[in-house]
DNA sequence: TATTTTTTTTAGACTTGTCTAAATTAATTC
DNA sequence: GAATTAATTTAGACAAGTCTAAAAAAAATA
């Protein structure tokens, strides 16, 4: 059908077009890693095949046919996140890498079974919603901790991070998805918020605080 | 690590010498679907890499080494395909093509763990063994049932024919693994196996007699 | 507006894996 | 043993995807 190149930047993109109007050739250079003159070649390919909109200098989007594989990359990737934790046990911070291969196995047979043996689950192990066999995707209004306000109460449902460290040292401090937690004001020295998860008081950083996305 | 092609180069290999001292330039065309001049080819590369033993004209082996990452193909082709059928549901004539795939997922910690969630499965669903994690092959002697005598009785084992629709045939007429039958006779007219499975009797082909594998 | 900087594209080359057609070697047959 | 046939290898080409270096276009700055 697609190479898993061809996979790999259409989801690339998609990505890309999450935060911005128009994906730069520069932007899916770095998402892809792969270089500038790589990205404009394989752009011709995609424009030529529909499934991206381009011209020449412009950026591009995708076309309904490139967000509907583009989507379902999206939902393979998450089901098989969701399938390791779940099902094999692996912790959250393991699975990226073993999901950016499985989310190329072609069958969407497969995908679906999957999607029912589990329970047809709404979000991956790192509160990212699955999308439906239809392509369809939830939309939570997450904020980023970084703006609670004092004394404002929240559940942890996301992470805008997804590197290992980060969500080893969330592991660590038990700033798990689905706790609840409580801003009960900052400290004076560097601005970190001073949190309250019901057992205990604790301070995290701005840094932390900005990748952790909240359900108010 | 090694490419798609390589694995399925070494797997082909693998799968030939089992019957064979050495294998062809062609049969190994023949396995990959590949020409001759492929293979010769991939044949270089795979030498420089200590992976087979090749010298021009002579057919090739498996190196230690070469050997190792075969079976560890083969491994996890045979655990993704009791998977399939075993927790999503998949008929025994859907899996090969999905297995095709998910054998080259690289992670040895993932086939691990998805070995130990299905309770370290002995067989695939073809009856195959499937090889343990340090590459172990468990033997059984298992023999064509066209060579059964009269009156003997076994166990269905194995198939020794993967295609959907030998598979679907055996499936229709209860020919499934695990089932016991007994040779009671020959047809007059085209010698074909008259079977008893102990609630019915009835015939099968030569053809398809050569292709179950029995247990006695 | 003219100049400098950044971004993007083009040109040309390389790698992997494939092919067809031709040449070579090995195996069969007469 | 010579001639024919079959198997294998070599030669040369192609497609996909990548790269570096250079050119062109756009954006930023003076
Ligand atoms: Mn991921
Ligand atoms: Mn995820
Ligand atoms: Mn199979
Ligand atoms: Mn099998």
């Amino acid at each position: 059908m697609h190479s898993f190149t061809e996979e790999n930047y259409l989801k690339a993109i998609f990505h890309l077009l999450l935060k911005t109007q128009s994906a730069t050739t520069n932007e899916i250079a770095a998402a892809t890693g792969t270089k500038a003159a790589s990205v404009t070649d394989m752009l011709k390919k995609l424009a030529e095949k529909k499934l991206i909109n381009y011209a020449r200098y412009q950026g591009v989007t995708l076309t309904d046919s490139g967000e509907r594989i583009a989507v379902g990359i999206v939902r393979k990737h998450r089901l098989w996140e969701h399938f390791l934790v779940d099902k094999l046990k692996f912790k959250w911070d393991e699975v990226h890498e073993m999901a950016e291969e499985l989310e190329h196995i072609s069958s969407t047979e497969l995908i679906n079974r999957l999607d029912e043996f589990m329970g047809h689950p709404q979000f991956d192990p790192h509160g990212d919603p699955i999308p439906d066999c239809n392509g369809r995707i939830s939309n939570q209004h997450l904020q980023s901790a970084l703006h609670l306000k004092k004394d404002q109460t929240g559940k942890i449902a996301a992470v805008a991070d997804h590197s290992p460290a980060f969500l080893q040292y969330l592991e660590k401090t038990q700033l798990t998805i689905g706790q609840t937690i409580t801003v009960t004001g900052l400290t004076d020295y560097d601005m970190a918020l001073v949190l309250n998860n019901s057992q205990n008081e604790f301070n995290i950083s701005r840094e932390v605080a900005k990748n952790l996305l909240i359900l108010v």
